[in-house]
DNA sequence: TGTTTTTTATACTGTTTCGCATAATATGAA
DNA sequence: TTCATATTATGCGAAACAGTATAAAAAACA
């Protein structure tokens, strides 16, 4: 829970004097926790020491422990930040009614903008990464990765059934099977992304 | 060059005596980094320490560094291993001349077998698992990764070619798209049998 | 003004890490 | 036997690591 700074019962909602008692905070947890998202998706959890977050957050350590819990519960919050931010990124693609080829296009767009951001080279997708890496060993975060994958599976095979009942597609194709290979190629562009494949070839896939 | 016991020109090939000079060797080379290969592929680069790799092959730490150099070093030897594996274990499959689609399911099969092996849970594919940790920050390994991408592109390219040739696909097929696919499907194997998608699961992909 | 509360800043602890220096050991050769 | 060589075994040392204890600082409140 990350409490967000309860306003004393005032009229207006959201935005208004904090009115908090002692020390102010010296950083904002928002931007903090997405400094430690950046950190973390271009070194991984292991590789990623506390004083890396301590330096990029601007947050000392014992701040960073209270704001967040140790390494592995901050990993888990920036992991379930990436999520959101990727949700909301995708969101409105979905929500528009573009005939399905325009659609598809547009997700690999983003995906594309999403996987090759990142001052220290490409970042890939951090539902991958953390598949490859965390995944195995730790049973809770093995679970949120699994939610990603089916989340993704859903959301294709989603704009795949709407476009069999508005014509687009063959009456024979089966959206999920679809779904699994868009979600396939996603994948691809993910991993071929972090070894620098340059955009235009990942474009062409 | 691990220099395979040079033999003093005697007159049959291979498995003679070793006639090495001072105290014998405790391990053998090819053995240990069998093992250093199957700790990386559980645990990644970063969390795998030299204690962990020294208890794993049975060799103490100066003898992994005068066998193997220092941590990436091994690494790298490592998955140059893992690669020569892959290889041997698809190359008889990419020889025989089954109909495409035979193929396809045996080249899965035998993916399969690899990435859900293990004690401690599936280890995936060790090029993904490469491209998502340390392609990013290493050129050398990121040239060896990129390197095992475009070398299973080929390889399902030849396929597609061959089965082409055979009349096995239509005339418009383009061998290069498909290749990319099913490298596509290989790769999001990889990375679920990490989560522990169940067997099953993937099969029907 | 002084107290309470919340956060920051500094520093400490015990562990783990990597790489290497040194000594002991086991073999072939002289 | 003795010497040269190649490996093992022990363990050192400096750095990095995660987590925490303690003190200083900055605000609201009384």
């Amino acid at each position: 829970m990350v409490q967000k700074r309860q306003k004393a019962s005032s009229t207006k909602l959201e935005a208004v004097a904090p009115k908090r008692r002692g020390r102010p905070r010296a950083y904002q947890p928002e931007v903090a926790l997405g400094k430690a998202l950046d950190l973390f998706r271009s070194e991984g959890f292991a590789a990623t020491s506390l004083d890396d977050l301590s330096a990029a957050t601007g947050m000392n350590r014992p701040s960073l422990y209270g704001a967040f819990g140790d390494k592995r519960e901050l990993y888990i919050k920036s992991y379930q930040r990436y999520r959101a931010d990727a949700r909301a990124a995708m969101s409105d693609i979905f929500r528009d009614e573009l005939p399905i080829r325009k659609r598809l296009e547009r997700i690999y767009a983003v995906a594309l903008d999403i996987y090759l951001s990142g001052d220290a080279g490409p970042r890939g997708c951090f539902t991958v990464m953390t598949a490859a890496s965390e995944a195995v060993s730790d049973p809770d975060i093995r679970a949120m990765v699994l939610e990603g994958f089916s989340e993704l599976d859903k959301a294709f095979a989603a704009c795949f059934r709407l476009a069999k009942e508005k014509g687009e597609l063959p009456e024979t194709a089966d959206p999920v099977i679809l779904a699994q290979l868009a979600s396939a190629t996603i994948h691809t562009i993910a991993i071929r992304a972090r070894a620098r494949v340059p955009r235009k070839e990942l474009e062409a896939i």
